[in-house]
DNA sequence: GTGAAAGCGCTAACAG
DNA sequence: CTGTTAGCGCTTTCAC
């Protein structure tokens, strides 16, 4: 190849001006049937594929959204993936997913990149201080999902894992458990504040009594440490803060010989690939992911096509509510 | 904000040229301490940030490249993602992940809407026919990750799972089983296809009894016809295209009361996520993704800087060793 | 309906 | 070392 075709090329050979050209093949209403044909033809005699920076320059549009995560292959994200991949393309938009390896560097700098690149961003579990975020959504426009602050200019949704996790309490109370712990994720973390501040007068209200383990990193090689603490601890309980950890616990009472949920009942979070491989299957705090991606995705979309509920700003936060997964890896509390 | 300050804002601000200041913001040579520090300085002030569009349209460089793979929520891919995110990380690239959801047209439509937003890309598996490979392969640089072709002109890098697969043969031999089957792939892949072709002389030169069960699609959902048609057969051992159909074997054969090993062993393949998470404990032949990944980023850096062993066109795709890793899931052959 | 021309923000010669 | 000057390829007024 000497060089790609530009719509100039395709003009010249449809013997009209670069202007009709672009008219033509963006907006096929204003031009004659006749010329658009010919524009067309051209075009694809020539391979003629339009260069994204020059119409992204020009227009200041590139019709691309940023999907940020923490941690691509972690398997809490792939519902948002899909639920925001699918609304994306309905809406005629190419997703770009960035993967910031649990860095709110890593994060920013990706933002900062992105601009002209993207017309907008959904960003998972954002990592960001709220200052540093409220900046970065002045230069571009932003949806927020499990991440939302006082200050924040941006729509966002929320995932109620709280209340997912109260339904397990009820569960566990309901099974006869008394003293349960909780698993806590790290110390940073917003989630895990919240469900915390949800935990302990759910705990008070079902006569539970709540012993708070950890924080431990949620990954399953902080699982071991967990489950020790809560053997320890002598509960017949315990609740962990994401399905991963779960895992983690679960292989070391295995490994220790304590039967689950015979001796110990075991609560996930996230209900992620894999919760109903495992053996006990996890009983678990399901979060609608998919369709939180697409809610996340319409409301950037409507953001930047001026449609919808006016700007979106100022709104309360989208809140989609959880449910609790009953599997094998709770029973009734030891007599 | 009235509006994102560009280039020319910062050079005014600083009393210089644009050039000077584009020069001071991008080549920190070849401008005087002093000069560049007030550039700089005004940059900042001004919270100024390049335009990724106009850099990338007069430059013709983008410094992203792009993962393309057929599932993003596979986590087959998991490791080729942060190989190939780390390598280019390291070379100042930003990666971006697109998921063409196993579909070839949406591969092609990527691939041309990408072209001018990144400068290269990273097709794991792709879907694409050779020819239509090739072409796109003309307008973008590219590198094949699992996935070659006779015509096709650019570097790829292959994992050898079918030597994977004679371990786990010669594996299943040795533990004195001499009827195995094999779940195979989706007819049309070419994973497939090369797997069998190793299976069949391996098994003769090992005295092994290979009967060819499915094909099956590579899911969880597809085990349980696969781990029926097992047992029908009669054979001891059974090898799975992937780990996710042998977790569906492994369900189901759990259903039935079949016991793994003693009565039926099960391989799979990739060790994906959740091989070590299933009970029992799944033998599988692992994969080097991230070495994989790392590898066709590296390749694809080399062509785009013109560095490395000059074009690596027309070279012979790099093939990664594989390994057998055993598990539980496979025992000596019931008496 | 169609053409001419003016940039979008930046980099890259080419002069000094 | 720094300023001037062209564009990169496209969209978009503004005329005709």
């Amino acid at each position: 190849m000497s060089r790609q075709p530009t719509l100039r090329d395709v003009a010249e050979k449809a013997g009209v001006a670069v202007s009709t050209a672009s008219r033509a093949l963006t907006r096929p209403g204003r031009i004659s049937a006749h010329t658009t044909e010919r524009v067309r033809a051209a075009a694809d005699a020539l391979g003629y594929t339009p260069s994204a920076s020059a119409r992204a320059l020009s227009s200041g549009r590139t019709t691309t959204v940023a999907l940020v995560v923490p941690d691509v292959t972690n398997p809490f994200y792939f519902g948002l993936v899909r639920g925001t991949g699918a609304r994306l393309r309905e809406g005629g938009y190419v997703q770009v997913l960035v993967d910031t390896e649990e860095s709110a560097e890593a994060e920013a700098r990706a933002l900062v990149g992105l601009r002209g690149t993207v017309d907008g961003a959904v960003l998972a579990a954002s990592r960001l201080t709220d200052a540093r975020l409220a900046e970065l959504a002045a230069d571009l426009p932003i949806v927020a999902v499990n991440r939302t602050s006082p200050s924040l200019a941006a729509p966002s949704v929320l995932i109620d894992t709280p209340s997912g996790l109260v339904q397990a309490l009820e569960h566990l109370a309901s099974l006869g458990h008394r003293r349960v712990a909780y698993a806590s994720g790290p110390r940073t973390s917003w989630s895990d504040r919240r469900r915390q501040a949800a935990l302990h007068p759910a705990a008070e209200r079902l006569g539970l009594d709540v012993t708070v383990l950890g924080p431990y990193a949620p990954v399953r090689t902080a699982g071991p440490a967990a489950a020790d603490a809560a053997v320890q601890a002598g509960v017949t309980a315990v609740v962990a803060f994401n399905d991963l950890l779960a895992f983690g616990i679960l292989e070391r009472l295995d490994a220790r010989g304590v039967d689950v949920p015979a001796q110990l009942s075991v609560v996930g979070c996230d209900d992620v690939f894999g919760a109903d491989l495992v053996r006990p299957a996890l009983t678990t705090v399901a979060s609608p992911m998919e369709r939180a991606g697409r809610l996340a995705a319409d409301l950037l979309i409507s953001r930047l096509e001026g449609t919808g509920p006016s700007t979106g700003f100022g709104t309360e936060p989208a809140v989609l509510p959880t449910h609790l997964v009953i599997r094998a890896s709770t029973g009734p509390a030891p007599a």
